[in-house]
Order: C-alpha cells, then structure tokens, then sequence
RNA sequence: GCACCCAUAGCUCAGCUGGAUAGAGCGUCGGACUACGAAUCCGAAGGUCACAGGUUCGACUCCUGUUGGGUGCACCA
C-alpha cells in the first residue's frame, strides 16, 4: 500500500509518460500549505516545463488533462503559475482509513524483516551517574529504534557503553584510599561518582595518583584478578541502575556490548592495518592517513594506537564495525551521538571505506544540550540534573496536577498517569525539536504541561476512548464512515497521513517530524469534538456510527504514533 | 591556522531534494462549558527570517561575502 503522496507522484509520473516525458525524476507531491490550495500539490510542471522550455502554466494544464482517473482524486486543478492542486475524494479518504482501521493498523504496512539496522545509541559510562547530557542519545535513539521496528526492519539495537579506559585506574585507586562501604551500600553509583570526582581533586596536589592510576589501569588490562574483580562489580552496579532508567523510560537494547567487549580484537586489528598499508607509523603512533579519501582530512589522520601501545577510541569503533558486520551483516548503521563527534565518525567511516567496508553508515548528530547558564552538564556539574531526580520531579509535578483534575480517579490510577505524564513530557520535550538544533534545558519547559507537550497527545487519545467507552455503555456501534463535515474530513484525511509521517521521520531520521504531525492530529481531533457530536439522541444514528469509525481510528493512529515517540496511550487520565 | 554547525515573533522552537499570504507552543489581551472530559477550543496583537550581494518564474531554504555565537582538529572518550 502506498501513502497518498506516493500514489499521487505516481499518477503524475504517468501523465509524464503519457505525454512522452519519460526518464525525468518527478518531483514528489507534497501537502498543501493551506486548504484553500486543495489536499495535495505537484509541483512538477515548474522544472519539467523549464526543461522543455514552455510555459509552466501550460505544461501543468496539459499534464492534469493527461492524468489518468483514479479513485482518490475528484479534483486536479492548475492554479497560480503552474501549480497542479489535488482534491481527495472523501469516499475514498473514508473507505482509506476504514480499510487501515479494520486491519488495526494505521501505519504503513511492515513488511517482513528482511533488512537489518544496527542502532547505536545512548552509550553512557559507566560507574557515572546518567544525567540530562544522556538524555538526548537516549531518547532520539529509542525513537528511531522503534520507528524502525515499527516499518519492519529486523532491529539490533546496541548499548555501546563505555566501560573500558583509564578511568578505571583510577578509580581502583580512590577505592583502596577513600572509599566508604555503608555509602557503597546504599547507593553504589554516588560512591563511585563521588571516588571519581574526589580523584580528579587529590590528583592536582598529588600527581603520583596519577601514576598509580595508570598503573592499575595497565595491570586491569593484563587481566590482575582484583582489579578484574572491581572492574566487574563497577560494570554490574551501573548496569543495574541503567537498566532501571531505561524501563522507566521504556527504552530497550537487544544487545549490550560496550567497549570491553572489544579489548582483545584492537591489538590485532591495528597489526592487521599496518600489514595492510592502511595504517602508518607515526612518530612511534600508528594512524590511518585519510587524505586520499577524505581530502577534508588531509591533516587530520584517524589515531588508532598511541605511542605507548594502547588503542583509542577509534580502534573500538572500527573493531566495533568489524564485529557488526560479522555478526549482523547490517545494511545500514546508525550512530546517535552529540555534534561535537561528527568529525572523528566520518573519520572513522572514511578509515572503514579504506578497509574495504562499504556499508551505510549515518551519524544521527544532535546539538548540545545546556544549561540555563550556558555550561554543558558534565559528571562533575549539578546534582540536581541527575536524570532520575529530574524525572521524579517531573512526575511530582504531573502528580499535582492528576491529583488536582481527576480527584475521582484512584490513589494508584492517579500515580500511574503521573508516571506516564510526567515522563513523557520529558520525553516530548526533546523528541519534539529538531534533533539537530541546540537545546536549553530549562526544567520550567521540560514540566509544562500545557499547550504542545505529552499530555496534549494523551489527553486526545483519553477523549477518544471516552467517547468509545460511552458508545459501548450506550449500545451505539460503528458502522460505515460518510465524511460530511468539514472537520470529520479534516480529521480522515490527518488520520490518513500517518504512514507519511512515519516514513518522513525515519527517512530523515528526524522524530520531531513524526511529534509535529501527532500534535496536528491531536489538534484536528480536539476542533472536530468540538463541532461534531458523535453521541447523543439528537444525532443520526448513521453519523454517530461513522464518527465512532472516526474516532476510533483517530485513537489508533495516535497510539501507533505516540508508541513510536514512547509516550504511553491512557485510556483516561 | 584549517574544518564544521548555528542566527526565524517578547521567550522556546518548527519550517530540509527551492513553491502560493513564514507557522506553533508559552507569555499578553479578549471570547467559549444547562450536550460525548475546559489537561480543551476560538479570536487578536506580535516578523527588515542576523546583514549585504548573487542564482531564477519563485529564496527562510541554494551560492559568495560580512557580523555575531558554538564546536572539532595525534597519543582523552
């Protein structure tokens, strides 16, 4: 099945060849910008006019006369100077979305798993506290693993943690000096946090920690049996609290495989690529020259063993490759991580294209997420950002507000919308920009709930099933969808569009898109229950049935589309 | 020094293979519950799209330059 601007390009692409214009890329058709311009528009006639050299206008008249007949459109018009307006037919947009409802999917159609997409996302360190400066690769990353999931594609999604370095001799080091085992006790992750910090603190007056640090980190790495043993139990206590996060996030991994997981693949890789001629000795380093296939990176070579023998990150990166594509034999790989790295990936691609990889990488980068004051959250900054404190105060806050607009909801409903309110305004909060732009955060927008936040999706979605609550208290059953209204037009047609939504946000790997169009579907729904009555005596009997299709759909469609941006769909909240 | 990114309403942001009158939320002002949930809806005010050129039927979008801000660039990750 295709989406409606697909079946529209196509019919446009055959009244091209009907006129002879065969092997021109059609640009695709697109939505109005406004109603008054008709449902959707081609744009078409603009360059392939140019191209043949006649006038715009006359060109799209002669290629809406060339259109063959299809079902979905009653209207193809040329306006202006040579737009082509199309006008849907509402049978057909009616028999469209009761065809998705009947099947319970208002999605695309996922076919089988017959591609494979490794995921990379969040990747914390561990013995840290996650913070707000995780939150971003978490959530864009799970909003992409679901929406991929959700189109069908066979998904790996990998938690590639940073659980291997040098941070781990020194914080050998601080636990032997100063640790504390009732703090260890209670809440393992803070005492490590604060051993961290407090080792960076002594280490300026003491520089020999640093060589013990260095030190233990050597004999971690030749395999002492205490050090291993710590560096275990570090690793497992992170993991747990992670974990806990991650499910009250709802954010999955199908695998876990951090950067020790590499440790013996490095020295061997990088003996391979100097065997190789991909790899070079460099002033006693060995690099990867990539300026013969990455020119911007002439003077920028990819590091993959320092002079003292030890691999970096880059040399985990490109083991990483190898490893997935053994494993996986991916046809794409997506890496989600901060602005700041994109060099050092396309450095690490262009390094894989020499080694002969050729698969598809894509960097989903964002931009930086700061603090009100301008400083990037780091281990060492704020308490206060710790991302479990942030959404427990999120979902203090939704609390007060259940508490205060559905009193007569009980003590356990109440605090489970919270939950869900409070963490998906988090959620939405982010998902809802363009992953690429800089963030503030500011916690006063991060809470709110009004106006394009989590809730406003939720609370159409509660409507929806309020009204089919009462329908099925009522008796009333839903029964063939006639779109008369403007408005119950309105919401088919928005409803109709998920698919394009779906797939706008994954081919751009931008969920904001899928978020914007929620919001305008949440919005449409909010105005058609304002005009349009579903139940009642006063109601025909055939429009209550055909709204109750409606309204039925619209709530498929939203929990389709607010699973996929993670926000959970309550039935009343 | 080299490279990359950003600048849109008072604030936070959409707008992305160039398309019709640049949109939304918050905030401000004014309206709408004797009917399915007012966590809602409607209306108003609010813009030299940083600046200057260029490309063309058409530029917030592409190109060049300027200003202002951010980021990266061999032994950290």
């Amino acid at each position: 099945m295709r989406t409606i601007a697909e079946e529209l390009t196509l019919l446009v692409s055959q009244a091209a060849e009907t006129m002879g214009h065969v092997g021109f890329s059609v640009d695709a058709c697109v939505p109005t910008a406004s109603a008054q311009h008709g449902d959707y528009q081609s744009n078409f006639a603009f360059r392939l006019g140019k191209h043949l050299k006649m006038n715009p206008r006359a060109m799209a008249q002669a290629m809406v006369d060339a259109l063959p007949p299809h079902p979905a459109v009653v209207g193809a018009e040329v306006a202006g100077p040579g737009f082509i307006n199309f006008r849907l037919s509402e049978a057909w947009l009616a028999q469209n979305v009761g065809e998705r409802l009947a099947a319970d999917r208002m999605g695309p159609p996922a076919p089988g798993a017959e591609k494979t997409v490794v995921i990379d996302y969040s990747s914390p360190n561990v013995a840290k506290r996650m913070h707000v400066g995780h939150l971003r690769s978490t959530i864009i990353g799970g909003a992409l693993h679901q929406l991929h999931r959700f189109l069908g594609w066979n998904v790996v999604a990998d938690n590639h943690i940073g659980d291997w370095g040098t941070q781990f001799g020194k914080l050998i080091v601080a636990w032997h000096e100063w640790r504390d085992e009732a703090a260890y006790a209670e809440d393992a992750i803070a005492e490590l946090q604060r051993l961290y910090v407090l080792f960076g603190e002594k280490a300026k007056a003491q520089p020999d920690l640093e060589d013990r640090a260095r030190a233990e980190t050597a004999r971690l790495q030749s395999g002492d049996p205490e050090n291993v043993r710590l560096w275990t139990q570090f690793v497992e206590v992170s993991l747990v609290e992670f974990d806990a996060l991650y499910q009250r996030m709802g954010i999955k991994f199908d695998v876990i495989l951090g950067e020790s997981f590499y440790r013996d693949d490095l020295k061997p890789l990088v003996d391979r690529m100097l065997a190789d001629g991909i790899a070079v000795d460099s002033d006693g380093a060995v690099i990867v020259p990539l300026g013969d296939v990455e020119p911007q990176f002439a003077e920028q070579p990819l590091l993959v063993r320092k002079s003292d023998g030890a691999a970096l990150y880059g040399t985990t990166d490109l083991a990483t490759v190898y490893y997935r594509q053994k494993t996986w034999a991916p046809d794409k790989v997506v890496y989600v991580t901060d602005m700041r790295q994109r060099d050092h990936f396309r450095q690490v691609f262009a390094a894989c294209r020499k080694m002969g990889i050729e698969h598809n990488f894509v960097h989903v980068y964002f931009g930086m997420l700061r603090l009100p004051d301008g400083a990037v959250p780091s281990s060492r900054s704020g308490l206060a950002l710790n991302l479990k404190e942030v959404l427990d105060i999120a979902v203090a806050h939704a609390r007060k507000v259940v508490d205060e607009k559905s009193g007569h909801l009980s003590d356990i409903e109440r605090a489970e919308i919270a939950e869900a309110v409070g963490v998906g305004a988090i959620r939405y909060a982010d998902l809802s920009q363009n992953p690429q732009t800089d963030i503030v955060f500011d916690l006063a927008k991060m809470l709110s709930l009004d106006g394009n936040t989590a809730p406003y999706l939720m609370y159409a979605h509660a409507r929806c099933k309020s009204i089919l609550r009462k329908a099925a208290d009522e008796g009333a059953s839903s029964g063939p969808m006639v779109l008369e209204h403007p408005l119950e037009r309105e919401l088919a047609l928005a409803v109709a569009r998920l698919p394009e939504a779906v797939l706008d946000a994954a081919n751009s790997y931008r969920p904001n898109l899928l978020c914007e169009y929620l919001f305008g579907l949440a919005n449409t729904f909010a105005r058609f229950y304002g005009a349009c009555r579903v139940l009642g005596a006063d109601v025909e009997p055939n429009t209550t049935a055909s709204r109750l299709a409606l309204t039925a759909a619209t709530a498929m469609a939203l929990r389709e589309g607010m699973g996929i941006v993670g926000l959970r769909a309550l039935d009343r909240m």
